[in-house]
DNA sequence: GCGTCAATTTTTGTATACAAGTTAAACGCA
DNA sequence: TGCGTTTAACTTGTATACAAAAATTGACGC
């Protein structure tokens, strides 16, 4: 049951979360559990544990007739998903702050910005996928800076919410050269917040994590205000009601 | 399927919690599928169901190999999600001063702390159960004041927790001088919740429904350190680890 | 006496059948 | 034509059967 093949259950959850993901269903619409089961090319007992799941991440809402539905999001959903990630996400570094961090542990927060630092000023321009996942190396130490497993998981659990995570926007903006300037602006942050860790400045860590979960804000505003022929390419997008 | 009588799923739901919290099962126990079911008297389709969302709660926890088992907790967690949860509370204070709160849902708020107060100071005593009761109302008003869907959502999956609930250990206590005392200081940091919301003070109640959300964390301190013997007779408290 | 391997038993994961409920359509009637 | 009712098709909730995996037991050798 652990080995490596996946088991129908995954199957299930990993395909029809792409699938909402993608847009693939109307935002709304009922999800009939056997022609989605055989879609997914399993039956409909994993696919039940799947929707399950889903409903629980919230990308699936339930009927009250029976059966699940696609969730729709509105703009302020987002912004209030992306807030509370940010105050999870503060409320870990100001308790990684106040406890105290292991220098090991530090370190390996260090590197990662610095390895951040290299991605950007890279001499043949930004090196975009070392940067993605390095920032993304970066806010799990974050979390899990904290020490504690239920910080962690709510954390990880916020960043599931469609546009909510910390590399929800990174990807496509890429080539847009107000962006790259977005980019430095953003380490600046991380070593701030790092540095108010280390100095085990808790209000200041918590602030600062607060205000860079906003660049996640900023980005899904520029996207869709000045960009607005990217919109289709970013994940969970279509999820939103008239963007 | 939305009639009047439960589904096997709800029954499982409620009776498997019930089991779990007041301590049927060792912490740790794995929970053999078809012994749990025969015992709640249903089948293995629904109880499987109900065992995915304890999970998703934090009650059970998947094994690697298969199968659930009983989470344990340690004085830390307990902690962790007293913490977290009045970190989500107090984001929902700061954004109903943000935003504003409209003046029905104030009025309604002030009438749960008025009723508060006439529980506290009934000329024969201490009306618990009504207290109670307006304390909910208080605390369900306070995450209806975010006007976020998320936010309330948050709230509740933080207080289904076992111990990290508003009125988690209140009905222990009753009869203890102390903690009549306690429910004043309480009412008091009700009243000034109110009022930072109303003059729209965002700052400041944050801040007080943090520490608003501390007292669980003292009644837990004062049960287990001033009077082990009630320990026995708290919701959820079987699941803490040497307590 | 203890560790290791094999066989047995238990337990889970998955598919499927069936019943009860829900939605949609067809039909009759005003 | 519009509306209410009845019927039909579909969908979900639940139980159960079966196979694969894991845990347990027991035997055997060292």
């Amino acid at each position: 049951m652990s080995n490596g093949s996946l088991s129908q259950l995954d199957r299930a959850l990993f395909g029809l979360r792409s699938l909402v993901m993608n847009g693939e269903f109307e935002g709304g619409q009922r999800l009939p559990e056997v022609a989605v089961a055989k879609q997914l090319g399993t039956s409909r007992t994993p696919l039940r544990q799947a929707m399950d799941r889903l409903v629980a991440e919230g990308l699936l809402e339930r009927i009250d007739t029976g059966g699940c539905r696609v969730a729709t999001f509105t703009r302020d959903d987002i912004a209030d998903a992306i807030e509370v990630r940010g105050v999870i996400e503060g409320t870990a570094a100001r308790m990684a702050a106040e406890r105290g961090v292991s220098s090991d542990l530090l370190a390996q927060a260090n590197d990662a910005l610095d390895g951040i630092d290299r991605a950007i000023r890279a001499s043949d321009g930004l090196n975009f996928e070392c940067y993605v996942r390095r920032n993304a190396e970066f806010h799990a130490l974050l979390s899990k800076f904290s020490g504690s497993a239920l910080i962690r998981r709510e954390i990880e659990r916020m960043s599931l919410l469609p546009l909510a995570s910390p590399s929800a926007f990174l990807s496509e903006q890429a080539a847009i050269p107000d962006f790259q300037e977005s980019l430095h602006y953003a380490q600046r942050q991380h070593r701030a917040i790092l540095e108010a860790i280390t100095n085990r400045e808790g209000a200041r860590a918590e602030a600062l994590v607060r205000e860079h979960a906003r660049l996640a804000l900023i980005n899904l505003n520029y996207l869709t205000d000045v960009q607005p022929s990217l919109v289709k390419d970013v994940l969970g997008l279509a999820l939103v009601a008239s963007a």
